[in-house]
DNA sequence: TTTCTTATTGACATTTTTGTCAGTAGAGTC
DNA sequence: GACTCTACTGACAAAAATGTCAATAAGAAA
């Protein structure tokens, strides 16, 4: 009878499904517990592999970051489109939804701590790319037809500000006030809806 | 002749300014450079002493993590109520003053990223006397007159969130859409004008 | 001046985190 | 089955960061 360890063998990936799985863990670490906790030894655990592998696929725990970070951004992006696309008939519909869309991202999904991350760290300015990518979408596609191109773009940088602030201290501060989690989502954006009608009324 | 080092021989300072030497060189290393800036041997070297003093003074670097916020959160209340304090006469002038006054610490002043970094690494929810503070003057200072209650919290929930919004990433957002880095918090300031006066009118 | 307290420090020890390397083992190809 | 390629790994080395300690010296008190 040989003794042998329980649990897996060796588990040998595609190199992208083993970028993808280290990746997906490292996320999950960086939107539960923090940038800190992005230890190589942590990374590695989550994703049931050895140091060594880590830095294998991604060279060095600074290419980890770097890969982290286009993964997110690149999910945020799309997931900001897909749930923009989903806005009802009507303008008003639409308009709502990149509201709801922003917001959702931003604060159910990991993204303004990643934000948060990128701005305290100051990987951000680094990575030219994922500027122009967050810029042309920015700019490009979340346009409000019934206002101004000036005031649309106020209305976008506002939002997205917005649901960067909301993002990551919506819930600590609604807390702090005695209130529900949501809370700072929801006069969030009844805040922004008033802005913009009065920005269409002017 | 004497073979001397040139500079200082050594400074020998009371407790309290020890600490507020050191705590002063963390305060800046962390607004400047970041919270992953807040290496021991960073903090003593930008402070002008040795390793061992910090940890003579603080214990640990845990300790003057701790230390550093207790002095930063002390300062923003102490800013908040101050700036708040130099409102007109009018009512109107007053609540022009809160907003330029949160607008002012958490976007002028390191306070949003102070804040970030305390909401990424959880160490926010251990000290709850700060919490309790900020709790204080935040919901029994900052209310306004001619909203109820109800209304007067969201408003300064709102406003909480929106400055810390405008103090973190207002800046890289404003380059972002090509406008001038105090752009967001223009907006800002607009729309907690219009949000305020729509609520009054309600 | 002498004494005493303790802030200060360099040198060192410990711990934590990252990175290297030679060898192992899946999975396809012949 | 033998061969090849390379994802994968444990053990180890290197680097970085934190913390310890005995000795030094500034400044107040005697």
């Amino acid at each position: 009878m040989s003794i042998r360890k329980t649990g897996k063998v060796r588990v040998r990936r595609a190199p992208e499904d083993a970028r993808a799985n280290i990746l997906a863990a490292a996320e999950k670490l960086l939107v539960e517990r923090g940038p800190l906790a992005l230890k190589l030894a942590d990374v590695a655990a989550a994703a049931g592999v050895a140091n060594a592998t880590v830095i294998h696929h991604f060279g060095s725990i600074d290419g980890l970051h770097a890969a982290l970070m286009e993964r997110m951004v690149g999910q945020l992006i799309a997931e900001v489109l897909a749930l923009a696309e989903k806005g009802g008939p009507t303008r008003e519909d639409t308009q709502e939804a990149v509201f709801e869309a922003l917001f959702e991202v931003f604060e159910t999904r990991g993204a303004a701590r990643l934000a948060a991350w990128l701005e305290l760290t100051g990987e951000w300015r680094r990575v030219t790319h994922i500027r122009e990518a967050i810029q042309s979408v920015i700019v490009r596609r979340a346009s409000f037809g019934d206002v101004n191109p000036q005031q649309s773009l106020d209305l976008v940088l506002i939002s997205v500000t917005l649901a960067m602030g909301a993002g990551l201290f919506g819930h600590a501060l609604a807390e702090l006030v005695g209130k529900p989690p949501g809370h700072a989502r929801e006069v969030g954006m009844e805040m922004l809806r008033v802005f913009h009608a009065a920005q269409v009324a002017k």
